[in-house]
DNA sequence: GTCTATACGCTGATAGAC
DNA sequence: GTCTATCAGCGTATAGAC
């Protein structure tokens, strides 16, 4: 594979990433991505023959920076308050362009989405979750964090609350989100 | 306008309204809801000569059933408690059929959609934050709710948790969902 | 009110030349 | 790898008959 072709292939990707988050699923085509990297419909078709492996291939490099995130925050010094901080930074930064997560990009559209990418999409976000309630258990039982209720049901709300956050953050701005972030963090502290 | 015509009119924005709510704006044609009343795409036409003109439509269904809501539960004897937990169960009902709120689902595709959608939909979520802010005030103030912070990010949080808990639902269970629910409701009694 | 007919661009996708 | 050409089907929308 050339250094052209590659390129060509994860410009596509990482430009349907922003469009799946930007506009939804069925909310872009292949002809806005050749559009956009002035090539034509067919040479998008060449890297990710239907759409489906395309949206695919994007949960999947999701999946592979939560991972990479994962890794790097759970090899550090850094304590439990941190660690979570960090993850809702995470969150933070799809702000910037009014990008949602793949939560509501994904749950908004589910049922009409190919069984391959419902599945998929499901493992990256129960990821997230596993990796997120380990982490309230662990704070919690260092009395880093103080909560009532079960840790799971913590880190549901926690998702809920970004998830649902940058929604709300698209309509009312980027300041109604922090307030959720504050808020989120301060129902750690009781 | 006959008897006939209405009906159809309003199984047409019924029908609108479960499809906007399951699938997404961009993810539901007029031949689809055309198909499912036995009819031809010109009669939907008919009734709402665009697209645009329907999505509206649901959405100000959807601001006469919160205004609806509010008149009921503020003309009782009804406590600040009482008036939440049904506020909440509002959104539980959704679950039945897997749908999602509209903040979820306008939120999703906010910039492909038409910019009066966007305005009616921000109109329509601003007031739900509102009233709810202001029954968090009150009920605070009352001592019946207990929490740090104020009202209004409160609200948002409440919000965030319900829009973001049925995309969440939708993927793992009506049984997380129902996390989320007691985990607000545990939030306000500290 | 509902129908048929029609317009026309966009959709995902494929075949084959270069 | 990218192109042109082509496909069948669907998208919103309109005109005009019944």
């Amino acid at each position: 594979m050339s250094e052209e072709a590659n390129n060509t292939k994860i410009k596509i990707l990482e430009l349907g990433d922003d469009f799946l988050r930007s506009r939804g699923f069925n909310s872009f085509s292949f002809k806005d991505i050749s559009d956009e990297l002035g090539l034509k419909k067919a040479a998008v078709h060449y890297h990710y023959p239907t759409k489906e492996d395309l949206g695919n291939e994007i949960i999947n490099k999701a999946k592979e920076r939560l991972k990479s995130f994962i890794i790097s925050v759970d090899g550090t010094e850094k304590n439990e308050w941190q660690k979570l901080s960090d993850f809702l930074e995470f969150y933070a930064k799809y702000l910037e362009e009014e990008h949602i997560c793949l939560i509501g990009s994904v749950g908004a559209e589910f049922h009409t989405l190919p069984d391959t990418m419902q599945d998929n999409a499901k493992q990256f976000i129960a990821s997230a979750v596993g990796w997120l309630t380990e982490l309230l258990e662990l704070g919690k039982n260092k009395g880093i964090f103080q909560f009532n209720g079960e840790p799971d049901a913590r880190a549901l709300m926690i998702l809920a609350n970004m998830s649902g956050g940058l929604l709300l953050a698209r309509m009312f701005g980027e300041d109604q989100f922090s307030k959720i972030v504050n808020g989120v963090k301060q129902s750690l502290m009781n």
